[in-house]
DNA sequence: TTATACCATGAACTATACTTCATACTTTAT
DNA sequence: ATAAAGTATGAAGTATAGTTCATGGTATAA
Protein backbone atom coordinates (compact mmCIF):
# COMPACT_ATOMS: atom_id res chain seq x y z
CA UNK A 1 0.00 0.00 0.00
CA UNK A 2 1.72 3.15 -1.21
CA UNK A 3 1.23 6.98 -1.42
CA UNK A 4 0.41 9.04 -3.82
CA UNK A 5 3.64 10.04 -4.45
CA UNK A 6 5.41 6.73 -4.87
CA UNK A 7 2.25 5.49 -7.30
CA UNK A 8 3.48 8.72 -9.08
CA UNK A 9 6.81 7.75 -9.48
CA UNK A 10 6.49 3.81 -10.31
CA UNK A 11 3.56 4.38 -13.18
CA UNK A 12 5.36 7.67 -14.39
CA UNK A 13 1.92 9.36 -14.05
CA UNK A 14 2.30 13.33 -12.58
CA UNK A 15 -0.03 13.13 -8.90
CA UNK A 16 -2.33 15.65 -10.20
CA UNK A 17 -3.59 13.44 -13.30
CA UNK A 18 -3.82 10.56 -11.16
CA UNK A 19 -6.09 13.01 -8.40
CA UNK A 20 -7.97 13.61 -12.06
CA UNK A 21 -8.59 9.96 -12.74
CA UNK A 22 -9.93 9.19 -9.12
CA UNK A 23 -12.27 11.93 -9.27
CA UNK A 24 -13.49 10.84 -12.51
CA UNK A 25 -14.20 7.31 -11.25
CA UNK A 26 -11.36 4.85 -13.09
CA UNK A 27 -10.24 3.87 -9.64
CA UNK A 28 -10.04 4.14 -5.99
CA UNK A 29 -7.43 4.31 -3.04
CA UNK A 30 -8.45 3.47 0.43
CA UNK A 31 -8.30 5.80 3.51
CA UNK A 32 -7.09 3.61 6.18
CA UNK A 33 -9.09 3.99 8.95
CA UNK A 34 -6.70 3.13 12.02
CA UNK A 35 -4.80 6.14 11.00
CA UNK A 36 -6.40 8.84 12.86
CA UNK A 37 -3.88 11.58 12.40
CA UNK A 38 -4.30 12.06 8.79
CA UNK A 39 -6.38 11.55 5.60
CA UNK A 40 -4.02 10.16 3.20
CA UNK A 41 -5.38 7.87 0.73
CA UNK A 42 -3.31 4.42 0.07
CA UNK A 43 -2.95 2.46 -2.91
CA UNK A 44 -2.29 -1.59 -3.99
CA UNK A 45 -1.22 -2.91 -7.04
CA UNK A 46 -4.07 -3.27 -8.53
CA UNK A 47 -4.25 0.81 -8.79
CA UNK A 48 -0.58 0.40 -10.66
CA UNK A 49 -2.78 -1.84 -13.34
CA UNK A 50 -5.07 0.28 -13.66
CA UNK A 51 -3.16 3.29 -14.32
CA UNK A 52 -0.66 1.34 -16.67
CA UNK A 53 -3.98 0.09 -18.72
CA UNK A 54 -5.22 3.35 -19.18
CA UNK A 55 -1.84 4.74 -20.34
CA UNK A 56 -1.64 2.33 -23.28
CA UNK A 57 -5.05 2.78 -23.91
CA UNK A 58 -4.87 6.20 -24.05
CA UNK A 59 -2.34 5.71 -26.20
CA UNK A 60 -4.15 4.03 -28.75
CA UNK A 61 -6.76 6.96 -28.36
CA UNK A 62 -9.37 5.92 -26.01
CA UNK A 63 -10.93 8.18 -24.11
CA UNK A 64 -11.39 8.00 -20.43
CA UNK A 65 -14.64 7.47 -20.44
CA UNK A 66 -14.03 3.96 -22.93
CA UNK A 67 -11.21 3.27 -20.47
CA UNK A 68 -13.53 3.55 -17.47
CA UNK A 69 -15.84 0.62 -19.26
CA UNK A 70 -12.47 -1.32 -19.87
CA UNK A 71 -11.32 -1.38 -16.81
CA UNK A 72 -15.19 -2.71 -15.33
CA UNK A 73 -14.66 -5.35 -17.56
CA UNK A 74 -11.77 -6.47 -16.12
CA UNK A 75 -11.84 -5.55 -12.36
CA UNK A 76 -15.64 -5.28 -11.31
CA UNK A 77 -17.10 -7.50 -9.72
CA UNK A 78 -20.71 -6.01 -10.08
CA UNK A 79 -20.74 -6.92 -14.06
CA UNK A 80 -21.62 -10.42 -15.16
CA UNK A 81 -19.75 -12.37 -17.35
CA UNK A 82 -21.78 -11.86 -20.11
CA UNK A 83 -21.79 -8.20 -19.97
CA UNK A 84 -17.78 -8.22 -19.64
CA UNK A 85 -17.45 -10.57 -22.60
CA UNK A 86 -19.35 -8.34 -24.68
CA UNK A 87 -17.49 -5.30 -23.87
CA UNK A 88 -13.86 -6.89 -24.60
CA UNK A 89 -14.91 -7.82 -27.56
CA UNK A 90 -16.48 -4.79 -28.69
CA UNK A 91 -13.08 -3.21 -27.86
CA UNK A 92 -11.60 -5.78 -29.62
CA UNK A 93 -13.69 -4.49 -32.86
CA UNK A 94 -12.40 -0.79 -32.29
CA UNK A 95 -9.30 -1.97 -32.39
CA UNK A 96 -9.34 -4.01 -35.42
CA UNK A 97 -11.22 -0.86 -37.16
CA UNK A 98 -8.62 1.38 -36.04
CA UNK A 99 -5.75 -0.86 -37.37
CA UNK A 100 -7.36 -1.07 -40.38
CA UNK A 101 -8.43 3.23 -40.65
CA UNK A 102 -4.34 3.28 -39.67
CA UNK A 103 -3.43 0.87 -42.68
CA UNK A 104 -5.44 2.90 -44.94
CA UNK A 105 -4.22 6.26 -44.50
CA UNK A 106 -0.37 4.55 -44.04
CA UNK A 107 -1.60 3.97 -47.99
CA UNK A 108 -1.98 7.32 -48.87
CA UNK A 109 0.60 8.82 -47.61
CA UNK A 110 3.41 6.22 -48.84
CA UNK A 111 1.14 7.33 -52.09
CA UNK A 112 1.97 10.77 -51.52
CA UNK A 113 5.60 10.12 -50.71
CA UNK A 114 6.04 8.16 -53.74
CA UNK A 115 4.22 11.14 -55.86
CA UNK A 116 6.74 13.77 -54.05
CA UNK A 117 9.87 11.44 -55.05
CA UNK A 118 8.71 11.25 -58.65
CA UNK A 119 7.29 13.43 -59.76
CA UNK A 120 8.06 17.20 -57.84
CA UNK A 121 10.45 18.91 -60.20
CA UNK B 1 -16.02 26.27 -57.52
CA UNK B 2 -18.84 25.66 -54.80
CA UNK B 3 -20.30 27.39 -51.80
CA UNK B 4 -20.10 25.94 -48.25
CA UNK B 5 -22.89 24.43 -48.52
CA UNK B 6 -22.50 22.36 -51.26
CA UNK B 7 -19.02 21.30 -50.23
CA UNK B 8 -20.76 20.65 -46.63
CA UNK B 9 -22.45 18.04 -48.51
CA UNK B 10 -19.91 16.66 -50.75
CA UNK B 11 -17.87 16.35 -47.70
CA UNK B 12 -20.16 15.33 -44.77
CA UNK B 13 -18.68 17.70 -42.63
CA UNK B 14 -20.59 20.22 -40.83
CA UNK B 15 -20.67 24.11 -42.37
CA UNK B 16 -19.15 25.22 -38.72
CA UNK B 17 -16.76 22.62 -38.83
CA UNK B 18 -15.24 23.97 -42.15
CA UNK B 19 -15.46 27.54 -41.27
CA UNK B 20 -13.54 26.25 -38.12
CA UNK B 21 -10.80 24.21 -40.28
CA UNK B 22 -10.22 26.95 -42.59
CA UNK B 23 -9.59 29.91 -39.43
CA UNK B 24 -7.30 27.35 -37.99
CA UNK B 25 -5.51 27.77 -41.46
CA UNK B 26 -5.87 24.03 -42.67
CA UNK B 27 -7.10 25.27 -45.79
CA UNK B 28 -8.39 28.56 -48.00
CA UNK B 29 -11.20 29.27 -50.24
CA UNK B 30 -11.16 32.22 -52.40
CA UNK B 31 -13.26 35.29 -53.31
CA UNK B 32 -14.45 36.16 -56.72
CA UNK B 33 -12.90 39.36 -57.64
CA UNK B 34 -15.51 39.74 -60.24
CA UNK B 35 -18.56 39.15 -57.78
CA UNK B 36 -19.48 42.44 -55.99
CA UNK B 37 -22.50 42.20 -54.30
CA UNK B 38 -21.45 39.53 -52.02
CA UNK B 39 -18.88 38.42 -49.65
CA UNK B 40 -19.27 34.48 -50.41
CA UNK B 41 -15.87 32.15 -50.49
CA UNK B 42 -15.58 29.85 -52.82
CA UNK B 43 -13.96 26.18 -52.59
CA UNK B 44 -11.86 23.96 -55.22
CA UNK B 45 -11.87 19.92 -55.50
CA UNK B 46 -8.13 20.42 -53.99
CA UNK B 47 -10.18 22.00 -50.17
CA UNK B 48 -12.47 18.87 -50.83
CA UNK B 49 -9.31 16.70 -50.72
CA UNK B 50 -8.00 18.30 -48.13
CA UNK B 51 -11.02 17.54 -45.98
CA UNK B 52 -11.26 14.19 -46.87
CA UNK B 53 -7.73 13.68 -45.50
CA UNK B 54 -8.48 15.77 -42.41
CA UNK B 55 -11.57 13.39 -41.63
CA UNK B 56 -9.11 10.37 -42.03
CA UNK B 57 -5.93 11.65 -40.23
CA UNK B 58 -8.33 12.64 -37.74
CA UNK B 59 -10.07 9.08 -37.36
CA UNK B 60 -6.89 7.37 -36.46
CA UNK B 61 -5.45 10.15 -33.75
CA UNK B 62 -3.75 12.74 -35.58
CA UNK B 63 -3.95 16.29 -34.12
CA UNK B 64 -5.37 19.27 -36.44
CA UNK B 65 -1.58 20.41 -36.05
CA UNK B 66 -0.16 17.16 -37.08
CA UNK B 67 -2.87 17.60 -40.24
CA UNK B 68 -1.72 20.47 -41.03
CA UNK B 69 2.07 19.35 -41.55
CA UNK B 70 0.78 16.65 -43.31
CA UNK B 71 -1.89 18.89 -45.71
CA UNK B 72 1.36 21.42 -46.28
CA UNK B 73 4.08 18.58 -47.15
CA UNK B 74 1.56 16.97 -49.68
CA UNK B 75 -0.39 19.97 -51.07
CA UNK B 76 2.52 23.49 -50.24
CA UNK B 77 4.67 24.58 -53.15
CA UNK B 78 6.76 27.10 -50.10
CA UNK B 79 8.07 23.69 -49.14
CA UNK B 80 11.09 21.59 -50.68
CA UNK B 81 10.72 18.24 -51.81
CA UNK B 82 13.28 17.03 -48.94
CA UNK B 83 11.43 18.65 -46.07
CA UNK B 84 7.87 16.69 -47.43
CA UNK B 85 9.48 13.66 -47.58
CA UNK B 86 11.34 14.47 -44.09
CA UNK B 87 7.41 14.99 -42.57
CA UNK B 88 5.98 12.22 -44.61
CA UNK B 89 8.24 9.40 -43.10
CA UNK B 90 8.04 11.18 -39.56
CA UNK B 91 3.78 10.65 -40.62
CA UNK B 92 4.54 7.21 -41.12
CA UNK B 93 6.81 6.37 -38.35
CA UNK B 94 3.97 7.70 -35.83
CA UNK B 95 1.63 5.67 -37.81
CA UNK B 96 3.66 2.31 -37.54
CA UNK B 97 4.35 3.16 -33.90
CA UNK B 98 0.06 3.65 -33.65
CA UNK B 99 -0.47 0.36 -35.73
CA UNK B 100 2.12 -1.34 -32.68
CA UNK B 101 0.49 0.08 -29.83
CA UNK B 102 -2.76 -1.41 -31.01
CA UNK B 103 -2.03 -4.35 -31.54
CA UNK B 104 -0.04 -4.61 -27.70
CA UNK B 105 -3.54 -3.29 -26.16
CA UNK B 106 -5.29 -5.86 -28.41
CA UNK B 107 -3.03 -8.74 -27.13
CA UNK B 108 -3.96 -7.45 -23.43
CA UNK B 109 -7.29 -7.19 -23.92
CA UNK B 110 -7.46 -10.31 -25.48
CA UNK B 111 -6.10 -11.69 -22.51
CA UNK B 112 -8.30 -10.15 -19.87
CA UNK B 113 -11.08 -11.88 -22.32
CA UNK B 114 -9.63 -15.61 -21.87
CA UNK B 115 -9.24 -14.51 -18.27
CA UNK B 116 -13.15 -13.71 -18.05
CA UNK B 117 -13.82 -16.45 -19.94
CA UNK B 118 -11.90 -19.16 -18.08
CA UNK B 119 -10.95 -18.22 -14.59
CA UNK B 120 -14.58 -15.77 -13.92
CA UNK B 121 -16.80 -18.00 -11.59
C1' DT C 1 12.18 22.28 16.68
C1' DT C 2 12.01 24.00 12.52
C1' DA C 3 12.77 23.65 7.70
C1' DT C 4 11.66 20.65 3.93
C1' DA C 5 8.86 17.40 1.91
C1' DC C 6 4.36 15.36 1.41
C1' DC C 7 -0.83 15.09 1.33
C1' DA C 8 -5.80 16.92 0.55
C1' DT C 9 -9.23 19.87 -1.48
C1' DG C 10 -11.34 23.13 -4.35
C1' DA C 11 -11.15 26.44 -7.75
C1' DA C 12 -9.30 28.46 -11.55
C1' DC C 13 -6.82 28.08 -15.71
C1' DT C 14 -5.24 25.85 -20.25
C1' DA C 15 -5.43 23.51 -24.76
C1' DT C 16 -7.81 21.18 -28.39
C1' DA C 17 -11.65 20.75 -31.17
C1' DC C 18 -15.63 21.99 -31.99
C1' DT C 19 -20.78 23.95 -31.64
C1' DT C 20 -24.13 27.42 -30.95
C1' DC C 21 -25.81 31.99 -31.08
C1' DA C 22 -26.64 36.66 -32.55
C1' DT C 23 -26.59 39.81 -36.09
C1' DA C 24 -26.78 41.28 -40.58
C1' DC C 25 -26.58 40.99 -45.33
C1' DT C 26 -27.59 38.23 -49.99
C1' DT C 27 -29.84 35.07 -53.00
C1' DT C 28 -33.61 32.45 -54.56
C1' DA C 29 -38.12 30.60 -55.00
C1' DT C 30 -43.00 31.73 -55.13
C1' DA D 1 -42.22 41.66 -53.32
C1' DT D 2 -41.44 38.93 -49.62
C1' DA D 3 -40.47 34.78 -47.13
C1' DA D 4 -37.19 31.09 -46.89
C1' DA D 5 -32.69 29.65 -47.44
C1' DG D 6 -27.89 30.68 -47.70
C1' DT D 7 -23.53 33.29 -46.32
C1' DA D 8 -20.23 35.96 -43.14
C1' DT D 9 -18.37 37.23 -38.74
C1' DG D 10 -17.47 37.42 -34.03
C1' DA D 11 -18.28 35.90 -29.60
C1' DA D 12 -19.69 32.79 -26.37
C1' DG D 13 -20.51 28.09 -24.92
C1' DT D 14 -19.34 22.93 -24.57
C1' DA D 15 -16.68 18.64 -23.84
C1' DT D 16 -12.50 16.31 -22.85
C1' DA D 17 -8.35 15.98 -20.50
C1' DG D 18 -5.73 17.67 -17.98
C1' DT D 19 -2.51 21.52 -15.13
C1' DT D 20 -1.72 25.08 -11.85
C1' DC D 21 -2.61 27.57 -7.72
C1' DA D 22 -3.94 28.67 -3.04
C1' DT D 23 -4.63 27.08 1.36
C1' DG D 24 -3.95 24.32 5.18
C1' DG D 25 -2.67 20.41 7.55
C1' DT D 26 0.93 16.28 8.33
C1' DA D 27 5.37 13.85 8.44
C1' DT D 28 10.24 13.63 8.70
C1' DA D 29 15.05 14.62 8.85
C1' DA D 30 18.78 17.59 10.61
Amino acid sequence: MKLINQLSKETGIPIATIRFYEKTGLFAGKKKADVKSNNYTYYDDEVVGKLDLIRDAKSIGFTLSEIKELIDAWYSKQISKEKKLAILDSKLSQIEEKIKELKSVKKQIAFFKSEVENFDW
